[in-house]
DNA sequence: CAACAATGTCACATAACTGTCACATTTAAA
DNA sequence: TTTAAATGTGACAGTTATGTGACATTGTTG
């Protein structure tokens, strides 16, 4: 959920208010003030959307959005530019290089925030969620929803998201380290043992009819999801 | 698949430049300068949607989206308002008015036709306006009723709009911010928040035979509305 | 113009979830 | 069998998400 957003702009005092507001709404920034520092920041991970100043010294703010959608690894990453008011040529050009939306200073930052949601929902791929079902275990990603032969099951979200990922990857041994990168994401540190205990709650909540054995402790190596005995 | 497109817009160089992009796309467009002569095009067979200038000389764009939104045969053709920056109150008086999107000129050709794709990709299943019932509760979008067990309920526009949703999508689980584009519209920005409230209140006003519990929190997820418990 | 209804936001209350620990139990090797 | 390591398990305290009432604002209706 929380996406990362590099701002470029040259102006502190904009660039600040921009960052305040984005995470005041919990979005992760990254912060640029000229084309190179820009470059810079837009490498693996890449930001998930990038405010542009189209008024860099020397005109910059259009080369870079040039060179991104250009390149394939950038080419995706929905750009929004701010210009100034009455430059129109400016926002030809960018709209022609392939800006994904514009906005003209200054703005509220309500608008703003409208405008990262409508052109970030735009960009979301649209992945196709299917039910997954395994012996009488079915997950359905879309409603949220585990049932054991048809009966509900009650878990928390990191248990839901924890068989969500075992029941897509079942036969196949993880350790906590990898476990902890799948379910609860990249940089999050917790302690591996917390992962047993997930384990455990997410057995207590599959128990019903007996589906708590599909997840199996393989000593020395972490847990396995697996139909067979 | 090639929609029909009416283009409602009195300064030439933008009905142009509106025109051919869109037949670029492969649409089939129409052109109408004044309110008159939008009026003489949308009959059968009616344009797909409009996009409409909200600056028409007189103001009658406005009008001529009111009138549009309360004839029964008009009623569902959506229209994307187009509206120079800043004139804020037209944004709200066309929400109001029931416009589905609006855009805010100068704008870019791929965001027009992005907009499109998405209002079209929406309306197309409401073109049916047909009574829905989920256990006892009935929700009448003609002649916007909702009962339970025949009993009249109570709610406002906002807590239709919320429940006619949910009603049309159920078992399917919907974070604060889909239910903000789907139920607020685009471009509107409110606190996520917001949406527990109108939940709350839609939740009261069905609570009376028990119909609350039909909508579902999903912790860390979002809302789902369901028959089943 | 006054009374009323609807909206969006807050602040606070409540409920649910998390990560960690300490201790119990199991396992495998010595 | 003994022993050390690995895993299971219950409890708990902090954190976060959601529920809820109140309020200011705005538009609507009479």
């Amino acid at each position: 959920m929380s996406s990362r957003i590099l701002v470029v702009e040259d102006e502190m005092p904009i660039r600040d208010m921009l960052v305040f507001a984005l995470e005041q709404k919990g979005y992760y920034t990254l912060e640029a003030e000229t084309y190179g520092e820009a470059l810079d920041k837009i490498t693996e991970p890449y930001p998930d959307l990038i405010l542009l100043d189209w008024m860099l010294p020397g005109g910059s703010g259009i080369q870079l959005a040039k060179r991104l959608k250009q390149s394939e690894f950038t080419r995706d990453i929905p750009i929004i530019m701010l210009t100034a008011r009455g430059e129109e040529e400016d926002k030809i050009r960018g709209l022609e290089v392939g800006a994904d939306d514009y906005m003209t200073k200054p703005f509220s930052p309500k608008e703003l925030l409208a405008r990262i949601r409508a052109v970030m929902r735009r960009a979301a791929p649209t992945s196709v969620e299917e039910m997954i079902q395994v012996q009488g275990l079915k997950l359905d990603p879309v409603s949220h929803r585990v049932t054991a032969n048809e009966d509900g099951l009650d878990m928390g979200p990191t248990e839901f998201k924890l068989l969500h990922f075992f029941m897509s990857h079942p036969e196949r041994v993880y350790s906590r380290e990898q476990l902890l990168d799948h379910v609860w994401g990249t940089n999050v540190y917790v302690e591996d043992r917390t992962v047993d205990v997930h384990i455990r709650r997410l057995r207590k909540a599959i128990s019903a009819h007996g589906h708590d054995k599909m997840i199996q402790t393989v000593r020395g190596a972490g847990y396995r999801f697996s139909a067979k005995v």
